[in-house]
DNA sequence: AAGTAATACAACCGCGCGCTG
DNA sequence: GCAGCGCGCGGTTGTATTACT
């Protein structure tokens, strides 16, 4: 479908955000909220395009962003998760109070790619590098790495394939609640629904199609990140999978 | 001190999706 | 059912800063 341009390019200012701007976006978002990002820039009195003051205020200015650097902890968390969610940096970033998904995928780009490949790792595969079976069998994004991961004739590609339901949000329209629930100034985390879950192969010693919660995996104990009892084995909790052993790759 | 390369990060761009009339 | 709108996402680019020669 053909899509109009979000703004009259020709009466907005592009480049690097003036104090005086900023100052603009923040008083008009503190006396009104955020509303509709198209009609903001004309009410805020700013030149701006209404895409451009989004980004300004979610990646910058918005008063629950955590400055400064990545703890070791947050890297592992990010690693974790971009081993199962591939480049989804909304996703990423709602696991991480305070982070934006822009900060995240930069912070990936110039850091942890490169700490990955001193580690001997590939940082789109997650796999040992010169893997190039490993790399043909899982080019790509996570969401086709799933089989690798999982069993390969039941694993769903959730992110990729699974549609809302009515009882669950899932996949990307997870992602952008969670990216909208932080935007709005809600908790990030309690309504989170990442929905990770996956099919299982009949086995003997498994119920069929018992869904899991990628959550354990990520080394998340239950309330951390989701509402599952990942850390209470048995028929209340999900037990099939563990986390990563050291040496472990996914 | 000057020039160049590398790095970090803010901002832009194009696209897909859901919603609405 | 269709078309347009608005939002949000991920990839890319531009620019400022820092490190190195």
């Amino acid at each position: 479908m053909g899509r109009s341009p979000c703004c009259e390019k020709a009466h907005t200012n592009k480049g690097a955000w003036t104090k005086e701007e900023d100052e603009r976006l923040v008083a008009y978002i503190r006396a009104h909220g955020e509303g509709c990002w198209r009609s903001l820039p004309k009410a805020a009195g700013l030149l701006r395009c209404g895409k451009s003051c989004r980004l300004r205020w979610m990646n910058y200015l918005r008063p629950d962003l955590k400055r400064g650097n990545f703890t070791d902890d947050e890297d592992e968390v990010i690693i974790r998760l971009h081993a199962i969610l591939g480049n989804k940096w909304s996703l990423i970033a709602g696991q991480l109070p305070g982070r934006t998904d822009n900060e995240i995928k930069n912070y990936w780009n110039t850091h942890i790619k490169r700490k990955l490949l001193a580690r001997g790792i590939d940082p789109q595969t997650h796999r040992p590098l010169g893997s190039a079976a490993a790399a043909a069998a899982a080019p790509g994004v996570a969401a086709h790495r799933a089989p690798a991961l999982l069993h390969p004739a039941t694993a769903v590609p959730a992110l990729a394939a699974a549609k809302p339901s009515p009882a669950a949000s899932s996949s990307d329209d997870g992602a952008r609640s969670s990216s909208t629930s932080t935007s709005t100034g809600k908790a990030r985390c309690p309504d989170l629904n990442l929905d990770l879950s996956v099919g299982l192969p009949p086995a003997a010693d498994t119920p069929s199609s018992q869904p899991v919660c990628l959550c354990y995996r990520l080394g998340l104990r239950a309330g951390e990140a989701c509402g599952c009892q990942a850390d209470k084995p048995g028929p209340q909790g999900f037990r099939y999978f563990r986390p990563l052993e050291q040496g472990q790759y996914i």
